[in-house]
DNA sequence: ATATAGATTTAGACTAACCTAAAAAATAAT
DNA sequence: ATTATTTTTTAGGTTAGTCTAAATCTATAT
């Protein structure tokens, strides 16, 4: 069985591997705000329970045990999140802090439950997508709104979750999920990106369209 | 700030001393499933941060401040159960271990929200009273299903939650909060009740009848 | 090739939980 | 009143998690 914070260390890790293979010690203590040896400790601790392999001064990488676990924190989270919107009127800035706390105290059952009550979702509302029951995780890669073309157009489907302010300013300026957009212009010389979304005219700073993911449409 | 542990203790002591002013050492070890050792340690580290009042070799009482934080974890406890009945289609046998893990996590304002959801409640889904917002709980005193009189009528009003098993059998034999009854018969050799619900004839052990509360009626 | 910077690991300590076994105090029984 | 029993406390140990400071290893740059 494993602790609330193992189970963070583990969701860390496999976070961390999705773009750099190996985790290393300094990645994962920064990623979770402890200092090197904590995180070094812990590789050991989660090394000697066959979470990850553990290569010394090299990283550690998730054993087959250790993502199974990873995708059922992922998947909680998600299921939560989705929940906390849905049956409790949460907005999307929100939710992250709960759903944190909440995945990690969630049964089978009680995952079964959320999942029947929301009719099986696929996405969170933030676009991430839940890994199913089994553990498998279905990504769909959307365009990074900075590499739209001028003069196409899409629908945001999916915006990092990494920065409460970021979701919270999407909001204000009327931006969400499903949300039509045409990229009217592309300035050259910041990188901002007009775009046309509910019949206005809103621009995004480089680091704010960043953010976005956009599934392209011809229309 | 409490840890999820210190909670537990002072939630035990909290109802401990519901019935016995003070909450010994050793009542509390053995509802918390702790060697005495273990709970006099804790006892000490309460006293220290101020939740209870150690008199050595008496036992202990909440302070002020440790009845804040027991009334705020039982409205928490209560609250989700009730969630988890009228949102999630729970049953009120399957409930209680899930809301005493979600209880520890709570944010206010999940807490608020949920109570909004539930259109705030007074009871939980045994008839126990939910703690107000503000730390006030107001507890009506109902009869002991043992002691109506033959002849006499009532309404379930509470049940206790001690035993799963108890509260799956009285679902299963059709007895619920508000269900009226009829005290048609009492054993009296062995204490058994013989009551009549749902046009049905129901015998009741006297151990059974014990976790039963009932609003009489004259009807 | 060696010095230096950067990352990683070890050493040693702390806290909150827990435990067992022994000691001390309070209560009950003869 | 003295013994026996029960309860409470202390003493000493364990584990998971945290830390700082020092040591060691790796890689880069001159």
């Amino acid at each position: 069985m494993e602790t609330i914070t193992a189970e963070d260390y583990i969701k860390r890790i496999y976070s961390i591997e999705r773009h750099s293979n190996f985790a290393s010690t300094s990645s994962i203590a920064k990623a979770l705000e402890v200092s090197d040896a904590s995180a070094n400790d812990m590789m050991k601790r989660l090394s000697e329970q066959g979470y990850v392999k553990y290569i010394p001064r090299k990283g550690v990488q998730l054993t087959k045990k250790g993502k199974i676990i990873a995708l059922k924190i992922v998947r909680r989270h998600r299921l939560w999140e989705m929940f906390l919107v849905k049956f409790l009127g949460y907005s999307w800035d929100e939710i992250h802090n709960e759903a944190e706390r909440l995945e990690h105290v969630t049964s089978e059952s009680l995952e079964a439950r959320i999942d029947k009550a929301l009719n099986f979702p696929t996405v969170d509302p933030h676009g991430d997508p839940i890994p199913t029951a089994n553990g498998e995780l279905i990504e769909t890669e959307y365009q990074l709104l900075n590499d739209c073309e001028k003069g196409s157009a899409g629908i945001i489907s999916r915006v990092s979750d990494k920065s409460p302010e970021v979701l919270q300013y999407l909001k204000n300026i009327g931006l969400g999920l499903q949300t039509k957009l045409k990229i009217v212009d592309k300035i050259s010389f910041d990188g901002s990106i007009i775009v046309k979304a509910n019949k206005q005219i809103i621009p995004l700073s480089p680091k704010l369209a960043q953010c976005i993911f956009i599934q392209p449409v011809t229309a």
